[in-house]
DNA sequence: TATATGACGACGA
DNA sequence: ATCGTCGCCATAT
């Protein structure tokens, strides 16, 4: 087994990557919520940028709802790969962006409840 | 140690 | 509503 107990800087970091991941999997479908709040829901304040670094970092492959993490502007952040399959993603699910490819954050927004 | 770069965010013009 | 700036955090060089 791994790492007993010893709460070394890098595996704090680790902590905080697993409340990240468990924060966006609880996020309901149909919903979003923004970088900042997933950080805050995982007890990490201030840190919307880890955030997007993990999902950044996550496997082609995940079975996480990534898609349905946004910015506080209610648009989807730009990257490398492009938005065409989060919207894909958001769409199967009833979510719609305006014609200015926005999201009605005061009516999808999800705070944790 | 210093600087640059991001799936970010709050504000002011 | 949009844009520029600045603050903030983690990595990379």
């Amino acid at each position: 087994m791994p790492r007993p107990a010893k709460r070394s800087p890098h595996g704090e970091r680790e902590l905080a990557v697993q409340r990240i991941l468990a924060v966006v999997d609880s996020i309901p479908r149909g919903r979003v919520a923004t970088y900042g709040d997933v950080a805050r829901e995982a007890g990490l304040p201030r840190r919307a940028r880890l955030v997007g670094r993990v999902l950044a970092e996550l496997p082609s492959g995940s079975r996480l709802p990534w898609h349905r993490v946004v910015n506080a502007a209610g648009r989807l952040s730009p990257r490398a790969n492009g938005t065409a399959e989060q919207r894909r993603r958001l769409a199967r699910e009833g979510v719609a962006l305006t014609p200015s490819g926005r999201l009605d954050l005061a009516r999808l927004r999800w705070s944790g409840d």
